[in-house]
This record gives C-alpha cells, sequence and structure tokens, in this order.
DNA sequence: ATTCCCATGTAATTAGTTACATGATTCG
DNA sequence: CGAATCATGTAACTAATTACATGGGAAT
C-alpha cells in the first residue's frame, strides 16, 4: 500500500492537486509507480482523513476551480517513520517473461515480433532517460544533496532500461541463430 | 489477468495439483509471476469452469487426496492464442525506488540500510539463478528446442539480478562520498 | 510436544481497473 | 467543428492479500 507514501513523496517535493499528481503520475515518479487518477482521487481523500495532507480550494477562472493538496506535519512525520521500515521484495509479475517461457505452446514468430517490440520500447526510454540526465543532471559530483534520490532513482532507471534492452537483443539473436540451424 | 496463463504454462509443461502449482510459484516460474495458493485454487476452479484445465482425483493413502489438473484442448488453444497477442509494458510499481526518490524526506542512514538489504538479496538470488544456470544449461548452444524459452527467461533474470546489484552498489558508492564530503 | 508437510478451500477486505459522467476553454 | 486540456469525481467490477479453517502423518 505505497501509493500513499508515494504521493506523499510528491507532495513533500510541490504541494499539488490531484490533477497534477495524476500528471506527474504520468511522468516523473510515475516511471517506477504507476497511478490512475482515479485511484489518486480515492487515496487523496481517504489521506485528508487520515490527516496526512491538506486541501486548499483554488477558485480559478477560465477553467474549473480546484483543490490544491499539502503534505502537513503528520504525513511528513509519517513519511519519516515509512523511510525506516524495510521494504519487502517487490512481487515480480512478468507477463512478458511468462510468454516468453511459453514460447514452444505458441506461435513463435509473434513471441519474437513481442521481443523485437519489447526492444524496441527499451530503446525508446532509455532514449527518454539518457536525455533527462544530460539536462538535469550532468555533474553528478556536484549536486545538492535534496536532488540525491532523484538522480539515484534515474540511474536506476538507465540500468534497467539497458539491461531490459540487452536482454532482448540476446533473445533475438539467440532465437535467431536457433532458426538457423534449423534448416 | 495473466495468472491464467501463467499456470497454463506450467501446466502444458506438466499437470500438477494446485498445492504442486503452489510450489512452483514459489520457485521456478515464481521468480517472474508470484502467486499464493488461495489466488491459484479461485483462478484453477475458474479455468476449470471454462474448460481451460481438467480435474482428476486422485485418491492417496497416508495424505490428503488431491487433484491432479491437466491441460485441455481448449486450453491449449487459448495458450496458443495468448501468444500471439501483444503484452502490455508492465506497470511498474518500485517501492524501493520511492523510497530512494523520498531519502530526503526521511532517515537517510535507514535507507542506506535498506540499500544494503536490497543489495545482498540481489546477490544471493544472483548466485541461485548462476548456479541454476550452470546446472541446466551448461552448454545453451546445443539446448533441446523446447527448453529454449526457460533458457531465455533464467538469462532475462540473471540480467536483471546483475544490474540490481550494481545499481545497489553505484547507490552506496555515491551517498558514502557524499557523506564524506560532508565532513 | 511441536512443528513441518501435504492438501484444499472460504470469507473479508483492500487495491486497482474500466467505464461512465460533467462542463468550460483553448487550439488546430 | 472536433479534439485536447483542465478538473473532479462515482459506480461496477476484477484481482489480490490477509485471516481463518481443517486434519492426518512424519520428523525433531
Amino acid at each position: 500500500m505505497a501509493l500513499e507514501h508515494a504521493i506523499l513523496v510528491s507532495l513533500a517535493e510541490k504541494s499539488a492537486s490531484g490533477y497534477d499528481l495524476a500528471r506527474r503520475f504520468d511522468k516523473s515518479i510515475g516511471h517506477f509507480w504507476k497511478a490512475s487518477h482515479q485511484q489518486i482521487y480515492k487515496v487523496l481523500a481517504r489521506m485528508e482523513g487520515e490527516k496526512w495532507v491538506e486541501a486548499h480550494l483554488v477558485e480559478q477562472t477560465g477553467r474549473p476551480d480546484k483543490k490544491d493538496y499539502a503534505i502537513t506535519g503528520e504525513g511528513r512525520d509519517e513519511l519519516r517513520r515509512w523511510t525506516t521500515e524495510a521494504t519487502p521484495p517487490e512481487a515480480l509479475r512478468s507477463e512478458f517473461a511468462v510468454k516468453v517461457r511459453g514460447m514452444r505452446f505458441g506461435d513463435r514468430d509473434a513471441v519474437v515480433d513481442g521481443i523485437r517490440n519489447r526492444r524496441d520500447e527499451h530503446r525508446s526510454k532509455l532514449d527518454y532517460y539518457l536525455a533527462d540526465s544530460a539536462k538535469n543532471f550532468s555533474e553528478p559530483t556536484s549536486l545538492p544533496a535534496e536532488l540525491a534520490g532523484a538522480y539515484l532513482v534515474l540511474r536506476g532507471g538507465i540500468r534497467a532500461e539497458q539491461t531490459g534492452l540487452e536482454w532482448c537483443e540476446e533473445m533475438l539473436n539467440y532465437l535467431d541463430s536457433a532458426a538457423r540451424s534449423d534448416r
């Protein structure tokens, strides 16, 4: 149940409306934690009940009014407490891996196509991360301390995409030569 | 909703009881798809209704009777159809990454401890995979075609653990020198 | 004596997804 | 004129987790 904490982290960085949060969960923090706007509104309401956040109505002209959510003292306490908790290993659920494992019961060419797609997705995500890195973290040795977390997570993203990409290439290579040796 | 398909893959490899499946989902296939026994029994019942699997009661002495589940022709059709489907990118949910990103709002030492733990987990999982690889896939070039899927998935696991391990080491290194330069 | 293995479930709850709903404004 | 952006939600459903339940046999 860590969507709460992902929201706390995001609001601790900067107050936001539910809508803003939904967009953040499509980009920055969303690269390692996905959430829909429906889920965000639901959880925000619960968090307001727990006094972890408070809403301030912002009246706007020309566009709908919005609620700006800010983290409270209690929210900060909870966030701090949570960082001292052990993080359980995430439950892996890779449909892609299941499909590769089960390829011998299915359509081999379709699975190979799927691997090529996955490879391309890794490539473009890697490019995106590398651009982000070049833009925002060109000199990681002289980084202000408060940016360390964001930098390190981005490093993890880069490594993960690189590895995913290399894995796909290895698979395509292997399956390609296996196909050739069949002839 | 791919637990169904993970079960189909597992049963296509070899028939099993719900209990057997639960143990497989703790080991081999469970390395990339986690499921509890409760969830497995529930889904098996649904799959029996859909005629993807059929149960045969096996009476035993000295231990409880069990139901042996086998994949049906319809189950094999569904499995084949599923391999031709596009695989949506998995929704990332890394509580660990959220915690690293939010470390500046919490207890830095506790987070660093958490990274060390994670590093150790990656190390032991990597060792486990490498042992598996040495034992079962010592000569990947001359592998029977039906083992290709299992081999490639294991390669992915090895790469993922290696990368996770290196990421943790990079973070510890970075945070360590950042701590030193604070003095 | 206690705990682990075998074996299969139900019940209650929480988390997440998908579909539906509304309505003004701005951009092409 | 249609689509996208801003903004907030409800309702129905599916998937998954946690807790509870049973009971014999084997091992420590």
